[in-house]
DNA sequence: GATAAGTTAAAGAAAAGTGTTTAAATTGTC
DNA sequence: GACAATTTAAACACTTTTCTTTAACTTATC
């Protein structure tokens, strides 16, 4: 049984750059080139993308979208949208106002600035009413 | 640029699976064996608990090291050590004890056996008291 | 414009992952 | 116990990923 995706040299060179090295600096540490470097970082990169979409398509399986929230959106205007589009479909959102905030605060906890998200925000919905965000 | 990680095999395979058909019958539609059914369906597996494990990396990577819960430990124990080493770092973190529980028995299910932990766990705690586990 | 930081491309060797088959073993259910 | 469903193991061909070097290229920063 492996971990993770990323390999040891992989979160090696993700650490250090963590703690604010240059390419260069990293490079005379582990000694290697600088290029090599920026090549594992990519990959690294690479992988979380990947490991993200991976999770994503989980919840397309068991979920239909339900709609995206842009962007910018206040965050305690998302509730509403996302009862709006429920009702639509005639689904009743397992959440309540306050515990939906929660929520998404909890399951995307970079993709907000004080009440504003800062990026697309993906909502899917299960036909027993439990919410998810990507 | 690829995108997630399971590949065309495995989706089509959790896909049925989802709808409901055996290993027998996805075998016959997609004209291979029932054990190749399974094979495909277990690396599916393996694939996305490797996603779930890379991004929890993620988590450690921007939170410090908090304290390790000994194997053993009472699970109704952890929440009064994590406060307690929170408060040293001056950091007042955002869960209650119930809810800390919770978080634990969810990112960690097989952790624990009854009420005592079954390994030892690593608690992680991001500037904002957040608390990850691993 | 010079220096540092970062990126890109090509190429090769080693390692890891995938799909497959066949055959045997386990588990669940009636 | 019998039967269906699922799992496991070993083996093989094949593909992909990783790490690496070298050399050239782009972007900031002073």
């Amino acid at each position: 049984m492996k971990d993770g995706l990323l390999t040891e040299r992989q979160m090696e060179v993700l650490r250090y750059r963590r703690q604010g090295l240059t390419q260069q600096q990293i490079a005379d540490i582990i000694a290697t080139s600088k290029a090599n470097v920026c090549t594992i970082e990519k990959s690294a990169m690479e992988n979380i993308r990947r490991a993200k979409e991976t999770l994503d398509f989980l919840y397309t399986l068991d979920s239909t979208h339900l709609c995206s929230i842009k962007s910018g959106t206040d965050l305690f205007d998302v509730p509403a949208i996302i009862f709006s589009e429920a009702e639509k479909l005639n689904i009743k959102v397992k959440y309540d106002t306050i515990s939906l905030i929660n929520h998404l605060r909890d399951s995307r906890p970079k993709s907000y600035q004080a009440r504003s998200l800062s990026e697309n925000v993906e909502v899917y919905l299960t036909t027993d009413g439990d919410i998810y965000f990507s």
